[in-house]
DNA sequence: ATGATCTGCGCC
DNA sequence: AAAGGGCGCAGATCAT
C-alpha cells in the first residue's frame, strides 16, 4: 500500500488549500488538512511535503499531534540556491524572486511574546502575501535549477538536509527544552541571594557595586557605562585601553576583584536571571524558535532568550523529566575534522584517527604540546597572522600542506571579493565595502586593506564552518529518523525527541528505557552522515555521549578554555 | 520617544 | 603581549 510520493501545498486565501497530490489537484479547508496530511502520512513511506515555509504550515500539524516524515522547504533551498556558485540564477529568476527573497520564517516566540489579543506580527503576517507566492513555479525553477547545475548531487544532499532541519526546528520549538523553574531558581540564589523585589538589585549585586565604589572613591559610578568606569579608574591611576574584563584583570588595584564579579553577576542577571525565567519558561519548557540557515554560513540561529548560549552554571536546570533522561552528544573537534574532510589532507584525517585530532598533531611532529597544536589549527581557521598562532599556522602548513592551502585559498578568493563555497555548494555573501569596486591600478587605502583582509578571514573561515554546519544538519536529519524508528508510539514529544542542538552537540530527551538505544543512534548517525557527505574519505567523527538526568551531568571540560 | 550603533560577554 | 571566525542579547550612548 503506498501512497503519493510528492504533495505540494498551496494557501489560496484565508481558509482554502490547494494540494498537488503527484501533480493532481485537491481543494481542502483549512480545518481539513490535518486530517489529509494524517491520511497520507500513513500511506507507505510518506510523501515529502512541499510547502513555502516550514514555519507556516507545520507547527500547526506538530499542535494537532502529527508529524511528518519528510518536505522540501521551498524559503530555506530558495535562499541557497540563489546563493550558491554551482547555480546557473537565470534558471531560478523570475517575476516572484524578490518577494522569495524577502520571504521571512513566522516565528513563534515574538508571535507570543507580543500585545495581548494576539500581537502585531499576527495581524501583519502575510498569510495574504504568502498565499501570493506561487509555490508551485517556484518549486519547478528550483528543480530546473538543481538539475541543470554540475554539482546536482551535493546540492541535493544539501536541500534535503536544510529541509529536514527545519522540521527538526519546528519539533523542538513544539517539544521545548525540559526546564526545571525551581532548579534555577536555586542556583540564582546561591550566585545572587534572594530574589530582590521587583527593580531593585539583587543584594549581592548592591554589596559588590559598593565595594568597588568605595575602593575607586566613586560613589555614584556606573559599572555598565565604559566611559564612567574609565574614568573613576583614571582618577585612581590607572590607564586600561578599554574595560573587557580581561583587560581589568590585569590590573591590580582592590577595585578590580568586586567589579569583576559584578559583572559576571549583574550578566547572569541580566540575560538569564528571574526575569528570563518568567518570560521564557512555562510548564517546565522553554521553547525559543530555532532558525536553521540563519546564519550565512549555515549554522543554525536561535531567537527568544539566547537559546545558544545557555550559561553552563545555569545547565543543571536542563533537567529530563521523571522517568526520562537526557542523551546530550557533542562531536569532538568538528571543524577541523570536517577541514581534513574537505581538503583531501589524508595527513590531517590520520593525526584525527586517535580520536584527539590536537594530540595527532603533535604526534606527527608538527608542534611540540597539544595546546600549541590547538592554537595552530585554531589559528589557520581563523587567520591568525602573528603572534603565537600564527607561528603555529607555519608549523602546521608544513606538515599538513593540502588543509592550510584549502584555508589560503579560501581567504585570497575572499580578498579578492570572488565567492566561495561549502563542500556541499552553499555559497558565499557578496562584499558588499567599497574595496570591491575599485580599479585594479588605483592605490589601497590602509582602511580598505584591513577591510579586504578581514573579508578573507571571513570566507576562510567560512568553508570550514559552513561545511561543518552541514554535516551537523545530515547528523541531525539522520538522528531523526533514527530517533522516530526507536520511539515506537504516539507523539514527537513522547517517543525520544531532539530538544537542543547547539553546533555540534544535542540533547535529546528520551524514556530511561531508550536512553541507551538512542546513544548508539546518535553514534550511528554521526558516522553515517560522515559516509553520507566524504564517502569512502578516511575521517571518523567520534562523540563524547552522555545519559543523564540534566545537561550538567555531562559537563565535560576535558577541551574546555585554552589548556596551560 | 524611538531606533541605530557601540561595548561587553555568554555560547559554539 | 595578544592576536583570529560566527552568533544573540542587555544596557549605554548617539542620532533622529
Amino acid at each position: 500500500m503506498t501512497g503519493p510520493r510528492q504533495v505540494l501545498l498551496q494557501r489560496r486565501g484565508p481558509d482554502a488549500v490547494v494540494a498537488l497530490v503527484d501533480g493532481a489537484p485537491e481543494h481542502l479547508q483549512e480545518a481539513d488538512l490535518s486530517r489529509f496530511v494524517a491520511r497520507l502520512e500513513a500511506a507507505g513511506a510518506g510523501p515529502r511535503w512541499v510547502w513555502d515555509d516550514t514555519t507556516r504550515w507545520y507547527p500547526a500539524l506538530l499542535a494537532a499531534g502529527l508529524r511528518v516524515r519528510r518536505c522540501l522547504d521551498l524559503r530555506l533551498v530558495h535562499r541557497l540556491l540563489r546563493r550558491s556558485p554551482l547555480v546557473d540564477q537565470g534558471l531560478l529568476t523570475g517575476p516572484e524572486t524578490a518577494a522569495w527573497d524577502e520571504l521571512v520564517p513566522r516565528s513563534a516566540t515574538s508571535a507570543a511574546a507580543g500585545s495581548a489579543g494576539g500581537g502585531a506580527e499576527g495581524l501583519f503576517d502575510l498569510h495574504v502575501h504568502v498565499a501570493a507566492l506561487d509555490a508551485a513555479a517556484e518549486h519547478a525553477a528550483q528543480q530546473a535549477a538543481l538539475a541543470a547545475s554540475l554539482q546536482r548531487g551535493r546540492l541535493q544532499l544539501l536541500v534535503a538536509a536544510e529541509s529536514a532541519a527545519a522540521l527538526v526546528a519546528a519539533e523542538m520549538t513544539h517539544a521545548g527544552l525540559p526546564w526545571r523553574a525551581d532548579v534555577h531558581e536555586a542556583l540564582l540564589a546561591a550566585e545572587l541571594g534572594p530574589r530582590p523585589p521587583a527593580g531593585e538589585p539583587p543584594a549581592v549585586l548592591a554589596a559588590l557595586l559598593a565595594r568597588a565604589r568605595e575602593a575607586l572613591g566613586a560613589p555614584s559610578l556606573n559599572p555598565d557605562s565604559p566611559a564612567d568606569l574609565l574614568r573613576a579608574l583614571r582618577r585612581v591611576g590607572l590607564e586600561p585601553p578599554d574595560t573587557r574584563s580581561g583587560t581589568l584583570s590585569q590590573l591590580d588595584h582592590p577595585a578590580v576583584a568586586p567589579l569583576l564579579e559584578h559583572r559576571r553577576l549583574s550578566r547572569l542577571h541580566a540575560a538569564n536571571g528571574w526575569r528570563w525565567l518568567r518570560e521564557w519558561v512555562h510548564d517546565g519548557r522553554y521553547r525559543p524558535d530555532h532558525l536553521p540557515g540563519g546564519v550565512v554560513s549555515g549554522r543554525w540561529a536561535a531567537q527568544g532568550g539566547g537559546a545558544l548560549s545557555v550559561p553552563a552554571v545555569l545547565r543543571p536546570a536542563v533537567a529530563a523529566d521523571e522517568g526520562w533522561r537526557l542523551v546530550v552528544a557533542d562531536v569532538a573537534q568538528l571543524e577541523p575534522r570536517v577541514l581534513a574532510a574537505v581538503s583531501g589532507d589524508v595527513d590531517l584525517a590520520r593525526a584525527a584517527a586517535g580520536g584527539d585530532l590536537y594530540q595527532g598533531v603533535v604526534d606527527s611532529g608538527a608542534v611540540a604540546t597539544r595546546s600549541d597544536a590547538k592554537l595552530a589549527v585554531l589559528g589557520a581557521m581563523y587567520g591568525a597572522t602573528a603572534g603565537s598562532g600564527g607561528r603555529m599556522v607555519e608549523h602546521l602548513a608544513r606538515r599538513y600542506p593540502r588543509a592550510v592551502e584549502h584555508l589560503e585559498l579560501a581567504a585570497a578568493a575572499g580578498e579578492c571579493g570572488e565567492v566561495v563555497s561549502t563542500w556541499l555548494g552553499r555559497g558565499s555573501p557578496r562584499p558588499g565595502g567599497a574595496w570591491t569596486q575599485q580599479a585594479p591600478d588605483v592605490p589601497v587605502s590602509e582602511a580598505d586593506l584591513r577591510e579586504r583582509r578581514s573579508w578573507g578571514r571571513f570566507t576562510r573561515n567560512f568553508v570550514v564552518q559552513g561545511s561543518a554546519a552541514e554535516w551537523a544538519a545530515s547528523w541531525i536529519a539522520l538522528l531523526r529518523e533514527e530517533l522516530w524508528r526507536i520511539g515506537g508510539a504516539g507523539r514527537v514529544e513522547q517517543r525520544p525527541h531532539l530538544v537542543l542542538f547547539l553546533h555540534d552537540e544535542v540533547l535529546v530527551h528520551t524514556p530511561a528505557a531508550l536512553a541507551e538505544e538512542v546513544a548508539d543512534a546518535v553514534r550511528g548517525a554521526a558516522e553515517r552522515a560522515g559516509r553520507l557527505l566524504y564517502g569512502e574519505f578516511p575521517i571518523a567523527f567520534p562523540l563524547d555521549v552522555h545519559v543523564g538526568s540534566s545537561w550538567a551531568d555531562a559537563a565535560d571540560d576535558a577541551d574546555a578554555g585554552a589548556p596551560a
